[in-house]
DNA sequence: AATGAATGAGCTTTCATTCAT
DNA sequence: TATGAATGAAAGCTCATTCAT
């Protein structure tokens, strides 16, 4: 058989990719990005049928691999806190270490390339956050907001946060008790 | 003696452009931009030398445009709390009016175009809240926050809280207090 | 008011257009036109959308100077042999006069690029011809044969006689009265 | 021991290419071509270096093929009339029942990429043909055409018959006779 | 100043051919 | 020999910018 397709080489389009977007924008030529991979212009395409199949792809991987961040060891059996908490320090510390897919991420977040499938596939990996809020409004832990402001008032301050912890990578862990801080009081219910 | 250039068409090309980059992205064609403010493609390059001057310049006027939304009738004496209010309001309330404004402007946020100078323009209508922040910190009455966090945080919220507004209008009112109750519960000291 | 679009130009690029299909096919290189024509890459564009469109064009083009070549000066009234001389002159000697423009109908009449439109208009100026092919039969100067069967004929038999008038240009004359000799014996009814 | 070359892949790849060239044209991708037949796209190349050489091969065979359907059992001991309604026939019999190979053979007859040496094996298996002719002008059966003429002649009017044939296949017979006694009308000499 | 045709660099994608397996 | 991934030179087309009118 012909030499089969390199996982790694999809993988360095990937990484390629991700570097050229948080870069340049989606904008960005596939010939840049099949350069920063170090293969030729039309190896992208035998991995990738056209840009936007790999701009789809890569925002589902970018998601899978925060994903990962946020949910493993997930403490389920813990209070809304504590489970609160695990993902929020899951999402900071994950885009801190991970700052261009964090860009990368950013700009695919608002793009009008994704399609519908992706956007979907993008969100399932995170049900359990729903869950989670769903559990502290019943609680009465939460003041009564819906899910998806929760979840905005999350990534936004999660987006400030990070901005501090990269520009004082020494006070991070600081700021990311603050941010959890403010997040914490800001969306539960004052006694 | 040559026509003088018309501030007319300087501001239709900016009001198009606003439209245009708020549907397509700052990737969408200059032709389209002379297009909807109904001048010729070659008119916009003597109002603008370049697209990144036009970007540029939009970025700085929508700025202006949003600081006198939330800095005019500034409570400068009243309570923090008020004049944190006043700018909360101004700010939401000029985003839901103001769709295309808003989409644009967050498109340029994250654009690699904008120099620094324009940046620091964009900046600069805003001291007083600067002010107001450090003078509460001063008064103990926030946390001790990083005047850019607190900053930050709004615009995150706020952010958050437009599209709650947008997407259910009848309930304007009270995304709007909801998201300020929010804000404020975060950012200020617990008693 | 800007330089309005040359119709010069428009016709330096079908010029150029029939010389490069004639010599290399369809298949050639739209930049290869455009050199031809002597402007840039893109100028091809404004006067033609896409490279169909100047197909298209050009196959119209073509057939109505080949119908002018035909048709002017038609003897309706007279002889059916006198109007079939008629056309058969008129085609044979635009055929030899033009041979890039005959090449490149070549090409065009068996591509799969002529929309339907453009072939209803490319067959539209030779009405005249299927009325006198009807009349022919109707009046039994001709064998019994469907028209398009005579056109094809027709067609196919001056192809032939062409390519011997250009190869022999001194015999011209002598050939175009063989070919048609040829044809008018073929087609007619034996006595 | 090596594997030696496939006879059996090599038929398949020039049938492949028959269809495939048929349908869309010389411009056809080698890939359609290699998929079609069933092998690797590198195969291909295996079995003819260059695209150019393949579709030179193609022709050489269609040639032959088309050479055997005509010439077999000609019946060199006949009247000129029947020799050449034998090739007539065996022409325009083979077209229609071997339509790919038809339209491919037309593609390859106009293309500009049949070199010289192939155009030449091309017209080798039809010396009989010429052979004939010269008889058939020699005895004064023939107007004065050169032979030339009368093989175009021949091949134009074949062209039209078999368009129709295959348009109306009940009516083949009929007009594979009509065809000829056009042609036969056309060539001889009248009395 | 206003216009829009003209320009050519740059874009994504295809494809004949090569080459590692 | 057979495979199909790898290659990079085109291809058609777009677009910011220039320039003749």
């Amino acid at each position: 058989m012909a030499r089969p397709k390199s996982e790694d080489k999809r993988n360095a389009i990937l990484a390629a990719a991700t570097q050229v977007f948080a870069q340049r924008g989606l904008g960005a030529a596939t010939s840049a990005i099949s350069q920063a991979a170090g293969v030729a212009e039309g190896t992208l395409f035998t991995y990738f049928k056209t840009k936007d199949d790999l701009v789809n792809e890569l925002y589902r991987q970018i998601k899978l691999e925060l994903a990962d961040a946020m949910m493993s060891g997930f403490p389920r059996k813990q209070s809304v806190r504590h489970r609160l908490q695990h993902v929020w320090d899951g999402f900071v510390n994950w885009g801190v270490a991970n700052p261009a897919q964090r860009k990368a991420l950013a700009q695919l977040e608002v793009s009008d390339r994704l399609n519908s499938e992706s956007k979907r596939a993008g969100l399932a990996p995170f049900i359990e956050i729903q869950t989670m809020v769903q559990d502290a409004r019943a609680q009465h832990v939460f003041r009564d907001l819906p899910e998806e402001f929760v979840a905005g008032t999350m990534r936004a301050l999660a987006e400030t946060t990070m901005k501090f912890m990269t520009a004082h990578p020494k006070m991070g862990d600081e700021y990311r008790q603050l941010g959890f801080a403010v997040l914490w009081a800001g969306i539960t219910k004052k006694k």
